[in-house]
DNA sequence: TGAAGCGAGATTGTATACAATATACAGCGA
DNA sequence: TCGCTGTATATTGTATACAATCTCGCTTCA
């Protein structure tokens, strides 16, 4: 699956990656300052491979990093969200119309594979990895690589706030039958429809969301 | 202008931006490895503040880490360009019709005045950067910080390959009467025409670069 | 009172030293 | 000759040590 990976993977890319996923999961809050020193010991590692990651992940976005007072956990603003949703659909729907006509039933049936998935009772926790993998798989036949790892770091910068929105249920049904919507779609090569669906579905994900940041 | 850059610049941070400039300049081939010793006693600094660059660089795109084989300066195929331009053409279009009903004169004033700049004889070297600095300023009354930083990255890793084209002066002067009438649209608020004509000029752009570099 | 100055401790930034890994090449055997 | 293997060298990765900077409370003085 993640063929981009380097065989062997050296401390710094191992910690980047553990900082990542408690950014994602909500470990590390928004906010939140990084100690090196404290983090560097928790994990066992030195200060120098831990730095290297945090630089990585400032260039991802994830933190913000102040010259001598150092790392702390990117928060993103309404207005920001809103732009990253904004993106997102312009380029998920440019991705769709191209991928659409490129589509074999091979595609079509992982895409029906990954929604059973997404119907399955203990999907909630994996929910944020298995959308994205939804959309990842709905765009690779567009053959356009770079604009798809553009949507990954944009999407898990997102999903950290969607794993927050405690009222996910509500949004959660009908995200599936968009979903379903959007498979049934690419089946009758529907482009303007699938668009159109497609739309609706990352508008009303942003609507969700956005609500339920301003209330708190 | 570059407001966003620290004030105490560490040196990792000038390192960074050095390599990264002798990327774009061309000082740096694509393909090229970067040792890290040769490099950093060249620059007079220890190895740790380089690699911390290089995976900046590298989360940036311009360059390539392979764990205990190095960094090599990133080369774009043909198809990545291409990509590269598509991506440019859907946000930046899409910036262009927010943008236009928030201008203000003074948003006018500074494309014209960055315009004239485009003008001068001696205009060449700098082209790259004034050329970004036209599209930014365009942009900039759309409200969308995270897209124009994106497009910057992207502008940044394509404007490596518009300084090589050779022939650059067959499409220079385009560029410029192309400039010169998205400013007229702009003043006129006529979306439809200024996007219209946005979309020729990057399609424009990309022909002529991807025509210069099969020849290659 | 309160505002500026000044350490001591905390934290980050960088250099040096060493460990781990990769690369190049010589020697050996079939 | 060809291919393998092991060793020397080059290069990268990480730990430790130290320097630079920041934080924060205290003092001092107007």
């Amino acid at each position: 699956m993640d063929s981009g990976l380097p065989v062997k993977r050296t401390i710094a890319d191992q910690v980047a990656e553990l900082v990542r996923q408690r950014i994602l999961t909500g470990q590390l809050k928004g906010g939140q300052p990084i100690r090196q020193e404290h983090l560097a010991t928790e994990l066992g590692v030195s200060r120098i491979p831990l730095r290297e990651a945090l630089k990585q992940l400032a260039a991802e976005g994830f933190v913000t990093i102040t010259s001598h007072k150092g790392a702390v956990v990117a928060e993103l603003s309404i207005a920001e969200v809103e732009e990253l949703f904004d993106i997102r659909l312009k380029l998920e729907t440019w991705l769709l119309q191209l991928a659409i006509p490129a589509m074999i039933e091979r595609d079509l049936a992982a895409l029906e594979k990954n929604l059973e998935e997404q119907r399955r009772p203990d999907i909630l926790p994996r929910w944020g990895d298995v959308n994205w993998r939804f959309h990842e798989v709905m765009y690779l036949p567009a053959g356009r690589p770079i604009t798809l790892k553009l949507l990954k770091n944009i999407h898990d910068k997102i999903d950290r706030y969607l794993r927050l929105e405690v009222t996910m249920r509500s949004g959660f049904d009908r995200a599936l039958r968009e979903h379903d919507g959007l498979i049934a779609f690419c089946r009758s090569r529907d482009v303007p429809a699938a668009v159109s669906l497609l739309e609706r579905h990352i508008r009303d994900t942003a609507r969700g969301l956005i609500a339920s940041l301003k209330v708190q």
